[in-house]
DNA sequence: CTGTAAATAAGAAAATAATCCTATTTTTGT
DNA sequence: ACAAAAATAGGATTATTTTCTTATTTACAG
């Protein structure tokens, strides 16, 4: 869907975001100046007009903007959260009949679905990520595999986290227990010890999201 | 940056998409059928000719498209990778100073970058979920873990996978060998035993690319 | 505050997209 | 295989966008 008000929209926004005026940026980008006078975008007979796509192409051409920014800029929403809906279904349920086909393709309409990759739209521009470089926390996470990593999410009971103490340790754990005065986490290698943390030591806590395999 | 191969292309794919032939997509929309024929698109003397954006918003209107699948069109990557650089630094070294501000956040020029989430281009569309519901692979997966699987991607050594069995048995395990008689498989939980399944007792076999944590 | 440049309003002219039309080709249904 | 419908080619005409032009307003620099 596109309405006559978005185009224009998109347009002055793209404008403004490299810095010019509508008019402006229709002289950087070979058009008239007077191209996106705003007198001009309706009528005198009250019908909308409609700029060309070849008008679009030069002022992303011009600005070196893409297509996809310029999509950003046609709607309203300002983070989009760019989710995309795939099939789900219980890892035990799944043996059963009528989840997949013979090739081991989603079939039936038994399957939920859920929103990948779903993370807090609050902190989209905030995620990182963290590779492992040896295999001390095997089995969990092996050598090669990146952690993503969310700074601004607040971390619950039972989250896998990263820590960092005053003693400049950076550590992967789950979270036990949280309170006023420690938190307790517990190790992701069985062969290490659980600790308590004072909250004192504890200089910032961050949410694990994603593990890739 | 569009270009008026791209803008045609989009038009002819989105009406290959709703089951139209450009000329079935004009009629639909409210145009003339013939605005979209091919021997249009190029003047006779040479000039490209590029719709107007009344005429893409009056396609978009017909078909129920949005401007995201517009773009996907317009694009070429046909199942375009949705990433997002996030920046990236081996958890080893990211004790160290200069990689955290106090509050968690990367700082610092000595951050990699990966795309996020990094998926085969090719199965974009085949992605689906299996959400663990119990803890008998536990430390690696607990219940109310999603895993992200691609059914496309081929499976190397090394990779942690999904495979179904010609008893019906559905398994996750990490892939250890594979020839032509038969592959081996690594159990995920310590407790069980590593397996070796004739290649006749597979059904398929699909790769697992994330884990939510 | 003032002068200059940029931006905008708006009408007329030129260029271009869409429509109308005819003919031919291709596709579809029987 | 054949007839009908749909699609496409492409020229002519109409409608619309862009450019050109003049005038006014707004913004900016001194």
């Amino acid at each position: 869907m596109l309405t006559h008000e978005q185009i224009w929209r998109a347009i002055d926004r793209l404008a403004t975001l490299f810095g010019y005026s509508p008019s402006g940026l229709a002289k950087q980008s070979g058009l008239d100046p007077t191209s996106f006078n705003k007198s001009k975008r309706i009528s005198p007979d009250g019908k909308p007009r409609w700029p060309s796509t070849e008008s679009i192409s030069r002022i992303l051409n011009a600005t070196g903007a893409t297509m996809s920014d310029f999509l950003s800029l046609v709607e309203d929403v300002e983070a989009q959260t760019k989710n995309k809906s795939i099939p789900l279904v219980g890892f035990a349920q799944a043996g059963a009949k009528g989840f997949f086909d013979e090739q081991g393709y989603p079939e039936g309409d038994s399957w939920d679905e859920i929103n990948f990759p779903e993370y807090d739209k609050y902190n989209d521009d905030m995620l990182y990520a963290l590779e492992i470089s040896d295999d001390s926390m095997e089995p969990l996470y092996r050598e090669g595999d990146v952690l993503i990593i969310s700074p601004k999410s607040t971390p619950r009971i039972g989250d896998r986290v990263i820590v960092k103490t005053t003693g400049g340790e950076i550590m992967a754990k789950e979270l036990v227990k949280q309170n006023a005065s420690r938190i307790e986490i517990k190790s992701l290698n069985p062969e290490h010890d659980d600790r308590k943390i004072p909250q004192n030591e504890v200089v910032w806590i961050a949410r694990i999201l994603w593990v890739s395999q």
